[in-house]
DNA sequence: GGTCATTCCATTGACGCCCATAATAACCCA
DNA sequence: TGGGTTATTATGGGCGTCAATGGAATGACC
């Protein structure tokens, strides 16, 4: 498996420890980048994580404005201004800095939600709701598709 | 055979595992994924399972939207969020997750339902229901397209 | 010397992996 | 066609390994 998928919520330690579900881990680990990459997600309380892939997105993004555009220095400010590499140590734990978990509202526990190239840490509480939302609007949006076409229809795939 | 078909009722172990069908693993075998990739239905109280072209499709469906955009996200969260990799063990089986079992009502007994690419496990009284439900519906289907047809419908055409 | 952070070890519970058995289905050969 | 034999499947259990977590020891830096 090459991508981050599933959800699995854990418990901060006394000292703002926080272990990095296994199968995240192994992803990361074939990625090949040392440590994790983050940020603060750019409308969502929530922080967005992963490896070289998605440091490359990031990239890519930033690259189809013109050098020295408006846009592409907030951008850059925003996402490479605000991203810190965490540490990983020897049992596959990090330390969420403060900032970090101020913007997730995050207290004695995370949630990890794998996102295909990357994954994001919630609350717990936060991420419950925010699920429930995305259902419903992938839901609809279906059941939208589903009424046009039988016939192609990419959701339906999903039915 | 490279699809999935037909039903079968098997029973969960002491450790919550359950076997896939032969028939089943087989698809599998061939499709060349290892493990079986599963997330909880959308609209139904079922699991969806399969291999790498269930996968691709979930792929296929997020790839449309622009990375960073809002539904983009909300897809990856509500579709890769939600979804987990069993692994399947020497003897062909998985146990399947807490949140997996609870969506379907799945306690001691599974029901595999082919459908074609992929495959659904159910909780078997509830699957009886749905089933009968569907054939009726199938039924009035028919029924109506075959007044149709009398009167030198298109539809009824196709029939 | 005390505070903070990083590295190292220790526990426990879950999970992966291995082998064993029973029942069914497939097969073969008279 | 029948009867016996072999494969394969479904299922049960034992055991070692690893993940998650907690705490101690070590070192850096005021």
């Amino acid at each position: 498996m090459d991508r981050f998928v599933s959800n699995t919520t854990l418990r901060l330690d006394s000292k703002g420890r926080v272990s990095i579900p296994a199968s995240f881990r192994s992803v990361l680990g074939r990625d090949g980048f040392d440590g994790l990459y983050c940020y603060p997600a750019l409308d969502r309380p929530a922080i967005d994580a992963g490896g070289n892939a998605l440091m490359a997105e990031i990239e890519a993004l930033i690259a189809r404005f013109a050098p020295f555009s408006d846009q592409r220095e907030q951008f850059a400010l925003a996402l490479y201004g605000t991203s810190e590499t965490l540490k990983i140590d020897g049992e596959g734990r990090v330390v969420l800095s403060d900032s970090l978990k101020h913007h997730a509202g995050i207290t004695e526990a995370v949630t990890f939600v794998g996102l295909g190239h990357k994954f994001q840490i919630w609350e717990p509480g936060r991420f419950k709701t925010e699920l429930a939302e995305a259902t419903d609007k992938v839901r609809a949006l279906k059941a939208q598709l589903g009424s046009q076409s039988a016939a192609h229809n990419a959701l339906g795939a999903r039915e």
